[in-house]
RNA sequence: GGCCCCUUCGACUAGCGGUCAGGUCACCGCUCUUUCACAGCGGCGGCACGGGUUCGAGUCCCGUAGGGGUCACCA
C-alpha cells in the first residue's frame, strides 16, 4: 500500500493533517508500502514558506517518518508541486487535444456574475460549460492572441459517476452535479485536482486516504483519472475531526494547531494515541496503544465514521498516562526541563529535577504543567496564598517548635524527617493537619502541594530551615503587607471594577 | 437551498440478528489520606424517531428528523 499526506503549507501545522497522517503512516506500514509526503504549494497566493518546515517538523517530532519528501527526495521527485508545473501542463495539453478539456476565457468578474445568475436560477453548481462550445479554431486563436485562459475538465451532463470508497458504500453522484471543474489555471499552474491524480498517478499511490471534505470533489477526480486513462487509487474519505460544536476543526475558529498543543506540554506519543482512538479501536479494546500496536491491528473496517470531536479532556487523560506510566523518569524530566527553563527555573544537578518532577507527576497532565506547579522548588521567594497565610497564622508555634526539632536532625532522609515530624505532632496532640498545613504553608506557599515530608526531603535541611524562619519572619512582621506591590495592584484593580460597574455600586448602596 | 456523507451514554467507542447493550474520559459518591493529587471501589447515563424484514433487531431495508461536508482560477 503505498499512501501519501499532501498538505497545503499555508500555515501552522494542522491536527487534522496529524490524523491523516497518521493513519497514511499505519496504513502503507501495514502492508510494508511506503508513505509520501508531497507539497501541496500550488496556490502561491497562499503560499507560506515557514509553514512546509513546520509540516516537516510535525511529522518528525510525531514519529510518522516519510520514506519519500521534498527534504529526503525519493524516485518520484520532486515532491513540490510548484516544481512540477511542467508535468500537469503535459496532461492538460494532452487533455485538451484530445478533446477531453476546454479552455475557458471568461476573466474572473465574469465567472462571479454567472455564478450569480446560476444561484439566482436555483441550480448547484458554480459553471455552466459555456466555453466548451467555443470551436477549436477560435478557441486556438484567442489562445495564440494571448488572452488568458484556464482549462476545464470537460464532465458529462447525463449519467452519474460513482466514487468506490474503502469505507463506505459505493458514493454515486449525478453528473449534473459535477461542474467543469478548472484543472490550469490562468497562470498556467495546475489546481489541486489535476496535481493530486496526476501525482498520485505518477508516483504510484495505491490508497488516496484523505478528509471526509473531499467527497464532493471526488467526482472530478474520478472523471480525470477515466480522461487520461488510468486507474484509479482506492478512495478512502475518512471522518472529520470536529470541534465541541460539531464543527469541523478549524484553524481560525479552534485550536487546530498541533505547534501549540506541543507547547502547551503533550507528548507525541499521547497525541498520537489519542488521534488513534478518533474513528478507530483496537480489536482487543485497548484504550492505550503504540504506533506499533496499531500498525499491526489497523484494517480498515475497523473505521468508524461520523466524525469524532476532538477534546482536550481526552488529550490530556492520555497525556498524563504517558508521561506517568510509559516514559521514563529521566525521560519526562528531560521533555519538561525547556518548560523549566522558560519559566525561569534552573537547578544545579539532575537527581533534584527528577525528584522533582516524579513528586509532582502524580498531579500534572501535561509538562507545562510541571513548571507551573513547580516554583517552590526553584524559588525561594515565593509568595503565600490567602489559605496559606491563614494556616501560616494559626500554626505559628507548631512552625516554632518545627524549627527546633528539625534542626537538630543529623540526617534528612524520608524517614528521619517523617519520624520527627510526626513524634512532634504526637508531642503536642493535636490533629496532624494542624501541624502539617502551616508547614506545608511554609514550605511551598500553598496549601495544596506533595507531602510535607516529600517536598522537605527534596529540599534538604538547609532549606526547610531557611522557609520555615522566612515563614516566622512574615508572620512577625505581620502577614498582610508581605507584598505590599502586589496588594496595591489588586487595590487599583478593585477600583477600577467598581468604576467600570456603576450599576453594581449604585446596588450595593442603595442596599 | 442542491448534492453527498453521517447518527450507540455529555465525549471517545465496542457491538458485525439472540448481549442484563460492554469499556474509557468527564461528572458524582465512597475508601485511602497531613492538603492536592494518585490509586481502588461504586454510581449517573445511551441504541434519534417511524415503518417494515424476521421467531427475534442497536445490528438488515425504506422513510422522517437531526448533525456535518461541499458548492473558487483554495486546498
Amino acid at each position: 500500500m503505498i499512501t501519501r499526506i499532501a498538505p497545503s503549507p499555508t500555515g501552522d501545522p494542522h491536527v487534522g493533517t496529524a490524523y491523516m497522517s497518521l493513519f497514511d503512516y499505519i496504513a502503507s506500514k501495514k502492508t510494508s508500502g511506503k508513505f509520501i509526503l508531497r507539497i501541496e504549494d500550488t496556490d502561491q497566493s497562499r503560499y507560506n514558506p515557514e509553514s512546509e518546515q513546520k509540516v516537516i517538523d510535525m511529522l518528525h517530532w510525531l514519529g510518522l517518518i516519510y520514506d519519500e519528501g521534498p527534504d529526503i527526495g525519493g524516485p518520484n521527485a520532486p515532491y513540490k508541486q510548484l516544481a512540477r508545473k511542467d508535468i500537469y501542463q503535459k496532461y492538460a495539453q494532452q487533455l485538451l487535444d484530445q478533446g477531453l478539456a476546454y479552455r475557458a476565457f471568461e476573466t474572473p468578474k465574469e465567472l462571479a456574475e454567472i455564478r450569480l445568475d446560476l444561484q439566482r436560477r436555483k441550480l448547484s453548481y458554480g459553471y455552466d460549460g459555456r466555453a466548451s462550445k467555443i470551436s477549436k479554431e477560435e478557441s486556438d486563436k484567442r489562445a495564440d492572441n494571448g488572452e488568458p485562459f484556464v482549462i476545464r475538465l470537460k464532465t458529462p451532463t447525463d449519467g452519474e459517476t460513482i466514487v468506490k470508497d474503502a469505507l463506505r458504500k459505493e458514493i454515486v453522484i449525478p453528473n449534473k452535479e459535477v461542474t467543469d471543474a478548472v484543472i490550469l489555471k490562468a497562470d498556467g499552474i495546475a489546481t489541486y485536482h489535476l496535481a493530486v491524480v496526476v501525482d498520485d498517478h505518477l508516483m504510484g499511490v495505491t490508497h488516496a486516504i484523505r478528509g471526509e471534505e473531499w467527497i464532493s470533489t471526488a467526482p472530478v477526480h474520478v472523471l480525470l483519472y477515466k480522461a487520461l486513462g488510468w486507474d484509479e487509487p482506492v478512495w478512502v474519505h475518512m471522518p472529520l475531526l470536529k470541534n465541541a460544536s460539531g464543527k469541523k476543526l478549524s484553524k481560525r475558529r479552534d485550536d487546530a494547531n498541533v505547534d501549540s498543543y506541543r507547547q502547551q506540554g503533550i507528548v507525541p506519543e499521547a497525541l498520537l494515541n489519542y488521534l488513534g482512538t478518533m474513528g478507530f479501536s483496537m480489536p482487543n479494546g485497548k484504550e492505550f496503544f503504540s504506533l506499533d500496536e496499531m500498525i499491526a491491528n489497523f484494517s480498515f473496517d475497523r473505521i468508524s465514521l461520523g466524525g469524532s470531536i476532538f477534546d482536550m479532556k481526552r488529550l490530556k487523560h492520555y497525556n498524563k498516562h504517558y508521561l506517568k506510566n510509559v516514559l521514563d523518569l529521566e525521560k519526562v524530566a528531560e521533555l519538561a526541563s525547556p518548560f523549566l527553563k522558560e519559566a525561569g527555573y534552573s537547578w544545579n544537578d539532575e537527581d533534584y529535577l527528577y525528584d522533582v518532577v516524579d513528586v509532582l507527576l502524580p498531579r500534572v497532565d501535561t509538562l507545562k504543567e510541571i513548571a507551573e506547579q513547580s516554583n517552590y522548588f526553584f524559588d525561594d521567594n515565593f509568595s503565600y496564598t490567602e489559605d496559606a497565610k491563614r494556616r501560616l497564622e494559626a500554626g505559628q508555634k507548631y512552625l516554632e517548635g518545627l524549627e527546633r526539632e528539625l534542626s537538630v536532625l543529623d540526617f534528612f532522609d524520608y524517614d528521619d524527617v517523617d519520624d520527627c515530624i510526626r513524634s512532634y505532632v504526637k508531642s503536642q496532640s493535636v490533629k496532624m493537619g494542624e501541624i502539617m498545613m502551616p508547614l506545608r504553608a511554609a514550605l511551598a506557599g500553598t496549601t495544596q502541594a506533595p507531602g510535607v515530608t516529600d517536598i522537605s526531603v527534596i529540599l534538604g535541611k538547609v532549606k526547610v530551615l531557611e522557609r520555615i524562619g522566612r515563614a516566622l519572619s512574615f508572620l512577625e512582621a505581620g502577614l498582610l503587607d508581605d507584598k505590599p506591590e502586589k496588594k496595591k495592584e489588586e487595590e487599583k484593580v478593585k477600583v477600577k471594577k467598581e468604576k467600570q460597574s456603576p450599576k453594581k455600586k449604585q446596588k450595593k448602596d442603595a442596599s
